[in-house]
DNA sequence: CATAATTTGTACGTATGTATC
DNA sequence: CGATACATACGTACAAATTAT
């Protein structure tokens, strides 16, 4: 690992242990300096990267500050599914596959994956259950051709580890846009709605490091069950 | 400005005007030294800021690439509320004050704004009717000794403006969570909620620069006027 | 109130490593 | 293989904000 990779981990470990805790102040960078042996750009390098994942704030000749308590890992920010977010709080996450099949790209697709139409994507339906509810649908297009081999089993699993550990492809960034809509068919069919007629749907391109979007997912979550949550910065 | 805002913001406004198009390479590092003559770190530290805000995708070895076409202003990262937002969309939007009083916080605020109970209070409502609906209920609790003079009048206008410009206060970053709630008491009084019996909440926690919190706000969006959008990393 | 010490911010320079072409 | 481009890491100097003396 990188020095000041290590140093981040180090310090976020800190946090999340309550060694370091919110409102403290974390070691100056001269202290850091002399305890890991760095430079003074690699010590501030791990504490920009503290800052900018909502860890710490740096204040200007008084140190560094650390704004999250521990534990409380409320961290949405990430490609990071929806699901995994449930599972990390400890919740029952159940998933079961409604469909899998090979499509051809129709022209709202084709703009939408940004590749030409009647190219061929994957499409899968999932229907996520959360303690004994099924309260998001998943539906995600892959171009077939970028992410060979798929099949129902790993969609069971995680996509995002097969693309990952088994093709050794990397997924950089995700550009989301998320909102309300009314509920569509699929919704009614496989959603446990309670008479909700509205869903909130993130919407998901998402894209390898070389630029090459290769997904575009909408997940579809009941009222209830949906929550977000982030740091923003002036 | 800096050098490294300096060419932080001379790259973003060619995007903005599209002399950079998406995905064209940027002018690789030794290029912006030259053109600058600036220092490595300097020319890094300004193409890093390009990509933590989503403008830019660094590869190794290949070059830095244009994300976003130019103008399509999808920006919501960042403290800026959902009316400026709109705006900036060349959206109508007028804002009525329907609350401002001077009130004592109960437990619960007290806990929300992590002061005492019974600290003062500055209470606002306000309605933001965009293209002729009232679609955006904002209730905003200031605690009172941090930020005096307000004002209605200034409330109707920017109270963020106010903080920075008149009382020079640095506000810093806001703990920012979405999630959908039934309708409250209050949304059915000053929204237009043509039947919609759910609204997406924002509920923010906003802190000054040294860390103290000065305000905690709801902003309760009817369903079919909310959106937000962002670019998630891995 | 002034000064010094501490701490973060900006900017420069250099060397070496790694990925892409 | 070499050229180009970004990644990591070292070092130095001075500026600016805060706190202690």
């Amino acid at each position: 690992m990188n020095k000041y990779s290590q140093i981040f981990a180090d310090i976020v470990a800190d946090i999340d242990n309550q060694r370091l805790q919110k409102g403290e102040r974390i070691p100056s960078e001269s202290e850091l300096m002399d305890s890991y042996a760095a430079s003074r750009g690699t010590v501030r390098k791990a504490v920009d990267q503290l800052q900018e994942r909502g860890y710490v704030q740096k204040i200007h000749g008084k140190g560094v500050f650390v704004l999250k308590p521990g534990n409380i890992e409320f961290q949405l920010s990430g490609i990071v599914s929806f699901k995994e977010s449930y599972e990390r709080l400890g919740r029952a996450v159940t998933t079961q596959i409604a469909d899998f099949q090979l499509i051809s790209a129709d022209k709202l697709q084709a703009k939408l994956l940004q590749v030409p139409e009647k190219t061929e994507l994957v499409r899968i339906k999932r229907v996520r259950n959360i303690d004994g509810e099924n309260v998001i649908l998943d539906i995600n297009y892959f171009v077939a051709g970028m992410i060979p081999g798929l099949t129902p089993q790993i969609a069971q699993n995680s996509i995002y580890e097969y693309i990952e550990k088994v093709l050794k492809l990397n997924i950089c960034y995700a550009q989301r846009v998320f909102e309300a809509q009314p509920c569509i068919e699929d919704d009614r069919r496989y959603l446990d709605l309670n008479g909700m007629d509205h869903v909130i749907v993130v919407k998901n391109h998402t894209h390898f490091y070389d630029g090459r979007q290769f997904e575009y997912t909408e997940s579809r979550h009941r009222l209830d069950k949906f929550f977000f949550s982030d740091i923003a910065r002036r």
